[in-house]
Formats: structure tokens, sequence, C-alpha cells
DNA sequence: TGAACGAAGGTGACCTTGTCACAGACAAGG
DNA sequence: CCTTGTCTGTGACAAGGTCACCTTCGTTCA
């Protein structure tokens, strides 16, 4: 097993003390696609991920998602943060991993000595909490005062790796929290323009300036 | 001048050193109406209300407001918090005073001690933090999943006194996130079934049970 | 191999919301 | 009175969400 503590590079700040008593966790392997929790599950501990990509989404009646924020290596999970130390104890949204991830779960009494006794873990889990808020706040920012097409425009220039996106059409509804109907619509007019070509379980850029110009034409 | 920390409940529990240190600070006198805060604005300290209502809107493109939440006697502004621990620096949203309301003003170096020697003071803005942060998920489900018609229903019931809702369709359309004349269509629909009556810059309500209903129809 | 199934994507119809433009109603002060 | 600014009502239209239903692919498995 490697030392996990010594490969992310947020803890590397924690105390001596801190690390030696993390150091008795063992990392789990979380496959692509595993549930990390639901809404309704109780809040067992405070969990770290080490590697991989967990994205938490909140979900509507009408089964339709929308991605609050994703967790990367060395970020934690504020649902949980608010679970341990905020009133109700239990979560609203849904984690899913979106990779092969790595994650160690740090129990409940572990994290409250941790929070009162070690300055650098205070520092880390407020500045996580503050980070998360802001994006909270952004995407409160997007969701109701852009239009879909800018909010896909954006998520395209985003999330392109080679001038693909890899994600089917429902995917990409849930990211930007609209319907996959709408997502549908808005890619058909942006391949008519000549911006995008779509195919099964991908879009493939080929302007890339034209969606970047788009996404910045309403504010941020 | 009257002794505000014995007269604000939430900071009760906080050490000796802590209390004689705030004591020094002044409180202010805040009339409704008065700017907190502007998007941009840079963080100076960290607020606390003694007594009357802090709003903090997010303000669109086209003139929008949406209510992010509301701050009240003892509670704390999230947005300072993120401003004085996390990374960026400036506000992204606006803070009126809704009532003529007093609060004092934490400078930040002060903040940032008693962040560090006081366990109490932590716990205080910790779970202020971890409340806004559940408030927003909640904002979050209701802006993007729920109708207009039920958000408008839960506003009436919630702010109701005496059976009057003293506001006027543009702030209503703030605090719900909507447009104003989307609240004088719907209330326009609630008065047609003898729900409520409209006045100038107030709604009288008759039917409270039938608005609790649709309130609650699509889910919390 | 080919029938069946499920996931992904497309489309039309329809309703709700948001936006724009403008008009009437009302309150407070000159 | 008359004026001015705020509050409210309305029509027309565009954008977005929902529903129903169909087509197109891959995969699986009998």
């Amino acid at each position: 097993m490697t030392d996990w503590i010594a490969d992310t590079p947020s803890l590397s700040a924690l105390s001596p003390a801190s690390k030696t008593r993390l150091g008795a966790l063992q990392p789990m392997a979380l496959p692509r696609g595993a549930v990390i929790f639901r809404p309704g599950d109780d809040v067992t501990g405070f969990p770290v991920i080490l590697s991989g990509r967990v994205e938490v989404f909140l979900t509507g009646a009408g089964g339709r998602e929308l991605l609050l924020y994703a967790v990367e290596p060395g970020q934690t999970c504020v649902q949980t943060t608010l679970g341990l130390l905020g009133g109700d104890a239990s979560y609203s949204a849904e984690a899913l991993c979106a990779t092969d991830s790595r994650a160690i779960l740090i129990p409940r009494p572990v994290f409250l000595t941790l929070m009162d006794s070690d300055p650098a873990f205070r520092q880390l889990v407020f500045t996580a909490f503050a980070e998360r808020m802001g994006g909270m706040i952004q995407l409160m920012e997007r969701v109701s005062f852009q239009s879909v097409e800018c909010r896909l425009a954006a998520f395209l220039c985003n999330r392109a790796e080679n001038g693909r996106v890899q994600a089917t059409q429902s995917e990409i509804a849930a990211q930007i929290g609209t319907a996959r109907e709408v997502v549908s619509r808005r890619l058909d007019a942006f391949a008519r323009r000549g911006w995008v070509r779509t195919e099964r379980g991908a879009v493939e850029i080929i302007d890339a300036p034209a969606l970047r110009r788009l996404a910045l034409a309403e504010g941020l």
C-alpha cells in the first residue's frame, strides 16, 4: 500500500500527530459509478478523495439532476462537513464516482479531534468550505440568470479534451441543470452553425472560439 | 450603551478573553435600506448582526434579483467568512438592511485571532457556515426544481402576519427569484381562486390552508 | 445469427417562465 | 389641482421544461 498521506499535497501541512492518527486508516477503492451517499443517508464520517473524481448531484422530482460540485483529489465533501458540524446529520444530495477513485473516510470522532487540535486541519476544512460556498453562489448565478445556450457552450469548452467531449446528452443535461431534450435541440443548433459535430456519446468541437465567445457573452 | 455581548445569546459561550476583546467594539446603527456591501467591495471584517434583519441578494444581468439568505440577530454573514478565509476577498452579492438594524464589525485580525484561540468562536462560525450551506442547497433545489406557483405559495405562508404579507410585488419577485410580471399573474390566479386578495404593497391571505397545500405539493 | 432489449438521441405539441413595451392606478408634494 | 415616481396589470413573444412517441444503435443471449 502506498503512503497516501505523502501523496496528497493538501495534507502535507498537517501536524505529525494528525498524520499518525490518519495513518491508521485504509484507503478504499471506489469503482466508477459507485454511490458514495444518497439523500437521507446518515453521516458516518468525513471522506477525503485521494484520486479520481466524485460528483455531487441534486435530484428533482421529475428525475432531473443538477451537478452541485465535483470533488477532486485532496478535496473534501461539504455535504459531510455540514452533517458533522451542523444540525441535521443527513444528506440532501447524491454523490457518485465519475471515475475510478480512492478515498479515505475519517470517522466522526477522529474528525472532531483533529478539528480541535490541529490548526492546519481546520484551515484545510475551512478553505474547502469557503471555496465550495463560492462555487455554489456562482452556480446559483449561472443557473438562474444565464441562458442554457450559454451554459452549454461554457460546459463544452471546459470539458473538451483534444476537441472532444465524451458525455451523453443526458449527462450533459445533468451537469448544466437542464433537460435532455433541450440539450439535444441546442447541440443541433450549434451543429447547424458549424460549431460542433454530434456523435453517440460524444460531441466533437469544431469552432472552439465561437463557443468561447458565446460562453463569455452573458457575464462570467 | 447597552451591553450587547450579554444581549446576544449566540455569543454567550465565548471565552472571557474573547468577550474582553470584543467588548472594545462599538455597535453600528444601520437604517432600513442601508447597503452593507455590494459586489466587488473588499472584505474588511466580519459583521455580526445584533438586531434587525439583513438580506443578501444576488443580482443578474437584467436587474433581476434573488434572495440568497437573510441574516438575523446573532447570525453572521457567510459571504464575509468566505472572504476572510478563502481565496478571493471580494463580495459577489449585495447585502441590504431589510429593517433598522444594529451590527458590529469584527476587524479581520481580531477575527483570525479568535478563530485560532477560542473553540467556542470557531464553533459559532462553523455552524453558521454549515447552516447557510444547507440553506443554499435547499434554495438551489427550490429555484431549479419547483414551480413559481409553489414557491410563491410557500413565501406567502412563511411571511404572513395576521393573514397579511406586507411587500410589493417587486420585493416578492426578488425573494423567490422570478420576475415581477410573473408574480402579478400568479397572484391574480390565486385571487381568482379566492385564496388571496391583492392590494397596493400588500397581499391579504384568505385561504391559508389552500396555499399551504400547494406549497407542500411539490416536495419540501 | 438474428431477435430482443435497453440506452441514446430526435421531434412535435403544449405549457410555464422570462422579457419587453406600454398603459392605468395610486400616493405624496408642490 | 397637477406632477412625478412607484406599483400594478396586460399583451405579445421567445426561451425553456415536460410529455409522448419514435428511431437508431450496441449488446446480449437463445
